[in-house]
DNA sequence: TTATCATATGAACGATTGCTCATATGTTCA
DNA sequence: TGAACATATGAGCAATCGTTCATATGATAA
């Protein structure tokens, strides 16, 4: 017969987050599972820029930036103001940093 | 004709890390960016499991619980040992759950 | 060895994802 | 108002992903 660990799963559930909590935790990693989107990230990461500065840098699209702003911007990543015709991004949080920063350190070791 | 941000793009690029280290750090984000992967790794947060007990916790299959360590294991997320017939899995690395923390910290505020 | 349990793995399939292309929206200036 | 610039968006398509199913590998005990 199949061994058992019903005494280890009652402990383990117990302290397991709500399925909707895991569900928009994994939402959220995935937004930092691109390299496109991690690239727009450091980008923002010392000062705000427009859409056509980071296609620039990028060498993209406007097109295709635009389109992971609007994912990055729906995830609370990063915020925006508009400066005339020019829209500018900048991250959102201090997370970003930090989460982006623990990813770092985990490769670089 | 369109502005220029040349001065901006040499500052930015200059602090930008290698496209070889984007891409890890994005593909290192992928793992977590998957619901089940989370849940398995929260279910590692306080003590080793086997494959079995994991699947029986998720109420999904071994197999898909195997494939899933799989990556987890290419990513050096988790680590495992043998007893017997049964194998056991434990997360690697501290920064799984620095990680995971910064990430719940920024959807639940 | 043979039977059984525990885990791993390869192929296949549906679902999701990121880009491109064409076009729409919004702003400024002449 | 019309032209040019900056950005946003919808449809479509190729590529990637996560699961299932069938089966293989590995370990133990009779």
């Amino acid at each position: 017969m199949p061994h058992n660990h019903d005494e280890l799963l009652k402990h383990v559930s117990a302290d397991m987050p709500s399925d909707e909590l895991l569900q928009d935790l994994g939402d959220l990693f995935k937004v930092f599972g691109d390299t496109t989107r991690i690239k727009i990230m450091y980008a923002l990461y010392e000062d705000e820029m427009c859409v056509c500065a980071i296609a620039d840098l990028l060498k993209m699209t406007q097109s295709a930036i635009s389109h992971q702003l609007k994912v990055l911007k729906a995830a609370n990543l990063v915020a925006s103001r508009r400066e005339g015709k020019t829209i500018f991004y900048r991250l959102a949080d201090e997370h970003v940093k930090s989460i982006i920063a623990q990813g770092y350190e985990h490769i670089t070791e």
